[in-house]
DNA sequence: GCCATTATGTATCGTCCGATACAATAAAAG
DNA sequence: CTTTTATTGTATCGGACGATACATAATGGC
């Protein structure tokens, strides 16, 4: 068993504490003296724990992916493109508009740091953003490798588009826009998905398509 | 005549030089210390000049407002609403991913400081935001009246997707997507337009559409 | 020439920042 | 019980932050 004193407070939890205040002041807005209190602890403790204030908030970074697993599993699993491009628009308004008070509006990866001091911030977020546009890509070449998109959309632009409209969505969403609004354009943005050739698919784009 | 020791350097040009700066580090990665250096002046005449932080920012704002009205102009002059929703997301693709070094990459409306310690700076970006949004309803709103857009097309909506787009695409240009990338996107966005139900329009959308 | 007015350069203010030194505490290992 | 290891709370570090005090310089008004 691990010796030493035990930790006096629970990672994940912090995590969430500290994600509010990256959330809602930016990386560089989020004081040392404002994350310790919001998470509850000294800062001899936070820096034990995750080395210094970049290190804690890559940690925040990944505790947000993980948050965002079930949605991206969704959108890899579903039928069928069009359907894929749709759950993710709407999942993304629906958490970047949410009013539950479960998260700040917006997009942690869009609104902590776009332009930052330290260099290294605005490059984290962007490798984490690429992550997912690379998901949405991977499932869209597969989706026109196996006929159920037309040979001629491009899976990269496509993917693109699609991180492009919900990280303009978050940018709205910061400022006040609600879910309505959102929705609203999620709906106008899908009519420029491509239509398929052919009727009949050759066969599934994702085993998971019948799941649904 | 104005009294007094005259200012010594450019406003303009400072502005510029500051503008850069904030693009960069965003607000509140930019310090007095770089401003003043980058601006070529000292602290008691940026204070002078600007009154604070806040206030260089808000002049800056301005500028950069000014330096996008012949983009918007065009828009609002172009002959057709999908035409201007084209050389509105055009537009913003060129600029953003502008590698002529006049600018850093992205928008400065929204890479500067979406969050922030300071909570009127997001609330001062997202009111120049809008004021584009605007500018892009009430034009859709005339072509609807004019019967150049569907009568079941929503201007509000078109806007907010176009600015969405926007917002999006400048996103991707600050992580270093390319003008050919954000064009790919722009013309699967375009897409999206709803087509006019009749061929023929009952009048122009604006009296200067025939000038192209 | 002299005054009122405004801008400038130097030096510095108090505050908050991110980050630690240090002793005390709480567990496992022997 | 003693040692070892790890975390905790208190207090504080040097430095950068935004913002100014103050004397000097440069103009128009008279």
């Amino acid at each position: 068993m691990r010796t030493g004193r035990p930790r006096g407070f629970c990672i994940e939890t912090a995590l969430d504490r500290a994600m509010t205040v990256f959330w809602q002041k930016g990386y560089e807005g989020a004081s040392l003296s404002g994350l310790t209190q919001a998470m509850g602890i000294n800062p001899p403790s936070l820096y034990a724990a995750f080395g210094n204030k970049e290190g804690l908030f890559r940690a925040v970074l990944e505790r947000y992916d993980a948050r965002r697993k079930g949605l991206m599993d969704r959108v890899i699993a579903a039928p069928d493109a069009k359907k894929a491009a749709q759950l993710f628009l709407e999942g993304v308004a629906e958490f970047s508009a949410d009013t539950n008070g479960r998260n700040p509006p917006g997009c942690l990866l869009v609104q902590s740091g776009l332009s930052c001091s330290d260099r290294d911030i605005p490059e984290i977020l962007a490798q984490h953003r690429a992550e997912k546009e690379k998901m949405l890509r991977e499932r869209f070449e597969r989706d026109r490798k196996d006929g159920n998109l037309p040979k001629s959309a491009n899976p990269a632009v496509l993917a693109s588009y699609l991180v492009a409209m919900a990280n303009g969505m978050c940018v709205q969403a910061s400022a006040g826009a609600t879910i309505k609004d959102l929705m609203d354009v999620v709906k106008l943005a899908l009519h420029a998905w491509p239509v398929a050739e052919k009727p009949a698919p050759k066969k599934s784009a994702h085993p998971l398509q019948r799941a649904l």
